[in-house]
DNA sequence: CAGTATCCCCCTAGATACTG
DNA sequence: CAGTATCTAGGGGGATACTG
């Protein structure tokens, strides 16, 4: 994130939002997020099939960064930590959403299998 | 575009979208042939910055694939190619200027340098 | 449960040279 | 003008082991 948003000039705005939403999990997690309200770290692991905890942990702290989730920890044990969307996340979902559909649309031209989100 | 689309295993629409118009300059791309209508080669070469012929051509190419652009050739000496957006790269354009809006609002923000698009 | 810490591979993209 | 053809580097992402 330090890099792809310090060391490495932008460009333009576009360019810069597609940095910023253009990891391999980000608009799934986004989207997932949506329809749950409110998910927990294993819950997303869950959900994002095969991502490692590795990539999770650091794809959601890009995001959190980025000011689109917010992290919300229970200090508690076992340890509880919620992810959501801020008000800023939610402005990506209607461009999700039309993505979505679009690659379904296109799959299903490809005579793809559509697993569905 | 065969490793993408073929060799590696599509989870869902939403990822498969983000695979399909994710590349490093396929918005800007689209972005200028919006406001050009119909775009030359070198035209799109002196647009977007910095990008080499290797990496312009094999954008165009799998845009075109993705049928959300169109290639017209003129056989003539020199040569002479056009490049358009097509109904369905047209449909794509209000959610890319949804994202440059986004992107600009983030760079004020972090108070960056906004080179335009 | 919710992460860190390493090690490592591969793929995207860059540099450079050449051509019908 | 509009591309190809090679070669290469960097970093995003994967696998695995470990922890407060």
């Amino acid at each position: 994130m330090s890099k792809k948003n310090n060391s490495v000039e932008v460009i333009c705005p576009l360019d810069y939002a597609f940095r910023r939403i253009g990891g391999k999990y980000k608009g799934r997690i986004l989207w997932y997020l949506k329809s749950n309200e409110v998910m927990r770290y294993g819950e997303l692991k869950r959900a994002v099939t095969d991502i490692t905890t590795k990539m999770l942990t650091q794809t959601l702290r890009e995001l959190e960064e980025d000011a689109l989730i917010s992290r919300k920890v229970y200090h508690e044990l076992p340890p509880k930590v919620e992810y959501s969307l801020t008000d800023e996340g939610a402005e990506m979902l209607p461009f999700i959403d039309y993505l979505r559909h679009w690659g379904a649309k296109q799959m299903e031209k490809r005579e793809m299998v559509d697993l569905k989100c």
